[in-house]
DNA sequence: CGCTTTTGACCGGCGC
DNA sequence: GCGCCGGTCAAAAGCG
């Protein structure tokens, strides 16, 4: 039976997106996993297998559900016995995600620690949005793997929410310039880099379509906004009625300059439905607080951190 | 005219 | 050392 690759953390969310822990990111277990075991669950059509990670210091299990077709039906997270639970989205009761769940996700990086938190979200919106990552770290030499050193130099903290636009930009309230376009492997649709119009400010985002939904797009923002919010948006690519009022902005709010420790905000559109506008403001909302706490918690961290190290960026 | 987009070239990091 | 790859540069073209 083909596993779902999931690569997740161990930052474990109940359903009602209450964060439960932070830790740091598991190793993938259809690879590093071990199968504990399989069961029929009675009065359930489907065939559980359980699975735990396979690190030595690692205790979450994971329970997979199948259907007898094979199809992943529910993926369950055990970090704890106690408290913690993370359960994924039953794609048999949501065919198609994007289309019927309102819920998003949010997942904060801070490769200090790995941290990653994940409200919850399809399994495919999860794959995608992992898949993105994992081309960062790389990028980045860091990777899941618990061998690294705990007080490696931090990255940014990473807020990602998933929305679906027909159109491949997303209007936020700044001006953005395109600087580049890129086919990035592994992916069909080209990616296309943005940089603030605003003169001296660093923000940066990158855009690109899922692979496995076209009418998603995936935003990278990277760094923070050392200007407010042009006045008179100019609103552009926006065929869907979706006046983009979840901005991130928290970012910016913070008393830092915003020069060297640029902080990277990963926005993933999905499902901005115009049904949805009123919950997903809300959503929005919702995740900014979250994400300023995040944020919050790194910057203490990351300025412990970068006491003496500062991080050798390209000068060109 | 000023700004944006396009697109090929270039650069640097990383893996082999 | 070499090739791959993601990210950026910059000149030219497009647009209002």
């Amino acid at each position: 039976m083909p596993l779902a690759v999931i690569s997740i953390p161990c930052n474990l969310v109940r359903k009602d997106g209450v964060l439960l822990s932070r830790g740091k990111k598991c190793q993938r277990m259809d690879i590093a996993g071990e199968n504990m075991g399989r069961n029929f669950v009675k009065g359930n059509e489907f065939i559980r297998s359980y699975y735990k990670c396979t690190h030595p210091s690692c205790q979450v299990k994971k329970q997979l559900e199948c259907s007898h077709d094979g199809k992943l039906v529910d993926i369950v997270y055990i970090e704890k016995p106690d408290n913690l639970l993370l359960t994924g989205i039953e794609e048999s009761q949501a065919p198609n995600p994007i289309e019927s769940t309102t819920t998003s996700q949010i997942s904060t990086v801070t490769s200090g620690e790995d941290v990653k938190r994940v409200l919850s979200e399809p399994n495919r919106i999860r794959d995608e949005v992992d898949d993105y990552q994992r081309s960062k770290q790389r990028k980045k030499g860091s990777c899941s793997d618990d061998s690294a050193p705990v007080d490696k130099p931090t990255s940014e903290p990473r807020l990602v929410i998933k929305k679906k636009y027909e159109v491949d930009t997303v209007n936020d309230g700044y001006r953005w310039r395109k600087y580049g376009q890129k086919l990035v492997k592994g992916s069909p649709n080209p990616r296309s880099y943005y940089r603030c119009s605003s003169p001296r400010c660093p923000v940066k985002k990158h855009v690109e379509r899922a692979y496995n939904d076209p009418k998603s797009v995936i935003t990278s923002y990277v760094g923070q906004h050392d200007h407010d919010m042009p006045p008179s948006r100019t609103v552009t690519h926006n065929t869907t009625g979706f006046n983009t009022t979840t901005t991130i902005q928290d970012g910016e709010s913070g008393a830092k300059s915003g020069e060297s420790d640029a902080i990277s905000l990963d926005m993933v559109a999905y499902n901005s439905s115009d049904s949805n506008i009123k919950s997903e403001e809300k959503m929005s909302s919702e995740l900014r607080n979250k994400w300023k706490e995040s944020i919050s918690g790194h910057e203490s961290e990351s300025r412990e951190q970068q006491n003496g190290k500062s991080s050798a960026t390209k000068a060109k």
